[in-house]
DNA sequence: ATGGCTCGTGTAACGAGA
């Protein structure tokens, strides 16, 4: 079972390469974060002819997630109900009796704005019902754009970013208190390259510098990462015409 | 020193992303 996640900066203009990487990476899962579609527009037919079930929870302009999958979806729940939020982040389903979170975490802006404050509290009521998730199902997967680099070797320059949004300690805590509920960072099961990074700054030759960060991850349950066999990050699709600035990161379960 | 790029909105800039 291959489990993926992908911050697409737009399903609309992205689509085609969502298509054309699923015909490339024919996963069993994938979690989508800034789809930036209401549910109106979301391109249903297109994604069942690519042979996926789909669930979604959009808005307009922001924000947006999707569960793509190849077996059904059930138990679909938007949104945390801890935390009455009027920002589409939070997609959770159960497929082949694992339980999948699709989680788009707020960016923050910086760490002295509104966003920041709402960034944590965000996290914490993320903490209070995963608890609750984990409690109830044994296999959980938490994937998505988590906005967070959780060590310094995350980042290219750990001295220009410190104290800064993405890397700063209450973010980290944060992260830190997910990993605590029992769950695994699925990338740092395995040796990795130095310098693996998830998304690149459209600016200043981000990508070919390798100026970016590790941000998207997959976290496990303890029965999950006994499973997991691989977890990578595919740059691929960062070096297409386009791109979105994240690149996807893919689970391989036995 | 500043902003750099790419989205959506809406049809000109601007907010937001990270």
């Amino acid at each position: 079972m291959k489990l993926a996640t992908w911050n697409v900066n737009s399903l609309k203009v992205r689509l085609p390469q969502v298509l054309q990487w699923l015909t490339d990476n024919p996963v069993d899962v994938l979690c989508l974060q800034e789809t930036k579609l209401t549910d109106d527009k979301f391109p249903i037919a297109e994604i069942e002819a690519a042979g996926y079930h789909v669930a979604f929870s959009g808005q307009k302009t922001y924000n947006g997630v999707a569960i793509l999958s190849r077996s059904p979806l059930t138990d679909v729940l938007k949104n945390n109900p801890r935390f009455d939020d009027p920002q589409q982040r939070i997609l959770a389903a159960t497929i082949a009796g694992v339980r999948i979170v699709c989680a788009y975490v707020p960016n923050g802006q910086s760490v002295d704005s509104d966003k920041y404050d709402y960034k944590l509290a965000w996290l914490a009521a993320l903490h209070e019902w995963l608890a609750e998730e984990a409690k109830t199902y044994p296999q959980l997967a938490v994937l998505g754009d988590y906005n967070i680099a959780p060590e310094d070797r995350d980042v290219h320059d750990p001295a220009a970013w410190a104290g800064q949004v993405l890397v700063s300690e209450p973010e980290r805590a944060a992260l830190q208190r997910l990993l605590d509920l029992g769950l695994q960072d699925a990338f740092r099961l395995f040796e990795q390259t130095d310098k693996s990074f998830s998304w690149w700054d459209y600016r200043q030759l981000g990508f070919r510098l390798n100026k970016g960060m590790r941000i998207d991850h997959i976290l496990l349950s303890k029965a999950l990462a006994q499973r997991c066999q691989a977890c990578v990050i595919d740059r691929a699709p960062r070096k297409w015409e386009q791109p979105s600035d994240h690149a996807p990161v893919i689970a391989t379960l036995d």
